[in-house]
DNA sequence: TGAATAGTGTCTGTTAGACATTATCCA
DNA sequence: TGGATAATGTCTAACAGACACTATTCA
């Protein structure tokens, strides 16, 4: 044994998995892609693609021009979660290596991309019953599993919401994405003392009833 | 553009690197190998490997496999930090991924192994100015994050006491870890209060004046 | 005025840090 | 007996959940 080169070893196979969470209805749902063709067609997965050395700068990068091409969106909020790999994992390739990204955003905003027959949104608690294709029934799980610790540790999910926003608005974002219910007198100072909002002076939510003061996120924090 | 073969695009060159931590004396330390030969030849740096496809089942056992053969020894304990990747990150490669692992040890029972010139370990609080080879300066600082955020939330470092232990023992082995002073007696009713340990019964410590209860791990307990 | 929503106040239990105190051993 | 270590007790502050209460708007 000499030097190890790139070349002297086989490279696995590898690829970025995105894990789109989301907000729909009160559940906190993930969004699967119908997939078009071999391996596992017809069956529900996560979006995916693979990595472009020669396109893509970093990870990070890579899991953004992902999201692009598969779902012709810009996901802020993209973040690492762990990276799996393995024989057998995809038959399309001896060894498969896929890095995991999670992003959390508002809306359902994305259009099927490239090799991409449907979208739909799932409850990630009903995934166990989908029988995803690949492992990505526990990639899901692992990523909703972070998500919410960060919510619990009061990570806000600033990028899945408006600019502006209420106290109400926030807390109920955060109830949905948790899946279980938050006493307000508690939040409300939880985020106060952690000083993650400012007020936007004289906007007000004027709905039905007593109008709300709005907040914004608080640049200095995260 | 049509199926996405494993064959049509150029795969990055894929590597584990290990952040073996221990505490030596009363420092959080990494070990760290001098290169044998370039790129970085003579600079330290934390030890990896190549991805052998051919060797390794998963992630977790291709950390195992590089582990024994650039340190010629067993570490449980081992754990998926993080993944980076780019082009720029090794010379021998237009882009390289490296999945990082970190480890924790009792004590120095390395030796240097495959394409290693010489092990020495470092304090992690110093690695700035170690100017390490590699983006390996920051891999190591992140690893050694993640692990005093798991001791303070009292994730025991089990892999890295002895079978039986007392509980000053275990009080300055954390606080070696986590790089600060620790209050016995709120350490101890924390440590009781999760149920973490179990006295191993009979067994106490008998050295210099009042001898001390040992304990054990639960298994049950993480 | 009453329904609905926004916002605040109070009580209590849990947790952990600071620090004192007691207990047990050896020289 | 005194020094050193082991183990426990007490006080307090911080924090968060439960829940009641006040405030403001519209129909």
């Amino acid at each position: 044994m000499t030097t190890a080169l790139a070349s002297r070893h086989s490279m696995p196979f590898v690829r970025v998995e995105l894990v789109i969470l989301s907000a729909v209805g009160d559940r906190l749902s993930v969004l699967l892609g119908r997939r078009e063709g071999p391996p596992y067609a017809g069956r529900w997965a996560v979006p995916g693609g693979v990595l472009r050395i020669d396109l893509d700068r970093d990870l990070d990068d890579a899991a953004r021009r992902v999201c692009r091409e598969r779902l012709r969106a810009e996901v802020p909020a993209l973040r690492q979660v762990r990276t799996v790999g393995g024989p057998g994992r995809d038959p399309r390739a001896p060894w498969a290596l896929s890095v995991v990204y999670r992003g959390l955003v508002a809306g359902v905003d994305a259009a099927p991309g490239k090799r991409i027959e449907a979208l739909r949104w799932s409850p990630v608690d009903e995934i166990a019953g989908e029988r995803l294709a690949f492992d990505h029934a526990q990639l899901v799980a692992e990523s909703a599993a972070r998500l919410r610790e960060e919510v619990e540790r009061l990570e806000l999910p600033f990028d899945a919401l408006p600019p502006a926003f209420t106290l109400t608005e926030l807390q109920s974002h955060c109830e949905t994405l948790l899946g279980r219910a938050l006493d307000k007198s508690s939040f409300r100072r939880r985020v106060d003392d952690r000083e993650l909002l400012e007020p936007v002076i004289g906007e007000m939510r004027t709905g039905a009833y007593r109008p709300a003061q709005l907040y914004r996120a608080r640049k200095e924090k995260g």
